[in-house]
DNA sequence: TAAAAAATTAGACGGTGTTCATTTTCTGCG
DNA sequence: CGCAGAAAATGAACACCGTCTAATTTTTTA
């Protein structure tokens, strides 16, 4: 077959990253597979890399799909929102990773091959999740130690990782941690006080 | 073939998982191969399944042996330390995952699948070096806090993992953090200050 | 309508984990 | 020594996977 008149290209990309999204939170990162993605969407296998380029593309632009959502969530938690917004954005986090279990872990799962950098508009997107920390973050200091934001966001961003993973993979339950939110926000609670 | 007289099956199994874990350590997660592992130590692949049973349970030999030779990096790093003890073991913490990248990585890049538990001695691992912590983060306290221990070393576990990952993914890199382990730091002594 | 361009296909290739009937080796007994 | 049974090891078979590409089909263009 050629070219198919109700599909772009871009709407055949666009496609290819939800469909591959929607598979990826079914049945997570170990058991993904772009062939089956494929199949979905009632394209061969061919035409996914020919769209995608390869694997490793593929996955890319889907945990950049994850990470736009991310954000989303992100940001319409704290909209409107006037106290305790660190806090917030903090549960959101971990709201965000509860409720996309699998797509949430494919980002640390998947990595590129040693030499290779993400594109631009994938690391973009990090930043912008880290923007919004940092922000949150310079609101939450005292107004002379505004200059410290970003550094501090960044380690309390790490903070917040090691905990919300920890949650994730089920070491907090082996060690009996109950509550990793509320300990999280402690941690970040010493930290901002500290500064 | 039948039984080798040059090897028993207590040997065969420590050959397998010391093989597999020098080339988990090569080639890492992605890449590793039960097949290739047979290779290399001159079986075939159907011996690998009859003395481990299948291709997750030698992967959980293999991070359990990781996690041993943590163990023993972490306690001689701490032998005859007598100053800045949590410190050294933090440090210790971002050695072995520099020094063990691919190795140190695979222990949470493997999963088992969702209804499965880890077997006992793989946690007993886990607790093992989580105890050196709390001991550590003991030692850290005031007298009077001393039953904080347990509960703050899990949440500073998840605080050093943390920056340890984000240093290892190139998230740091990303966010211009140039001393991931000094954030660790800061944000350790800032908890055990407030404790 | 014919030619050029674009899109899509599907099969081939080399790899993977997994299973299991078969073969080889070892052990112990008569 | 010979032989039977147990233990160990094999490797082919199966169903997948990512990747590539020659061939095909459709659409666009001239």
């Amino acid at each position: 077959m050629g070219r198919r008149s109700d599909h772009t290209r871009e709407e055949l990309h666009a496609m290819i990253v939800r469909e591959g999204h929607r598979q990826l939170s079914e049945v997570g990162f170990a058991r993904f597979s772009a062939r089956e993605v494929a199949k979905q969407i009632g394209y061969s296998i061919g035409t996914i890399y020919n769209v995608m380029g390869s694997l490793d593309a593929l996955m890319l632009a889907i945990n950049g799909h994850t990470l736009d959502l991310w954000r989303a969530a992100l940001e319409q938690r704290l909209e409107g929102q006037s106290e305790n917004r660190l806090a917030q954005a903090i549960a959101a986090y971990f709201d965000f990773a509860a409720q996309h279990r699998n797509a949430w872990t494919a980002l640390y799962d998947f990595r590129l091959p040693e030499n290779e950098t993400p594109p631009a508009d994938y690391t973009a997107r990090v930043t912008a999740i880290t923007d919004v920390v940092v922000r949150e973050v310079a609101a939450a200091l005292p107004t002379g130690r505004r200059d410290q934001a970003q550094a501090l966001a960044r380690s309390l961003l790490a903070t917040v990782h090691g905990h919300c993973f920890f949650a994730m993979n089920g070491t907090f339950r082996l060690l009996g941690e109950t509550d990793p939110l509320a300990a999280a926000l402690a941690r970040v609670e010493d930290a901002v006080n500290a500064a």
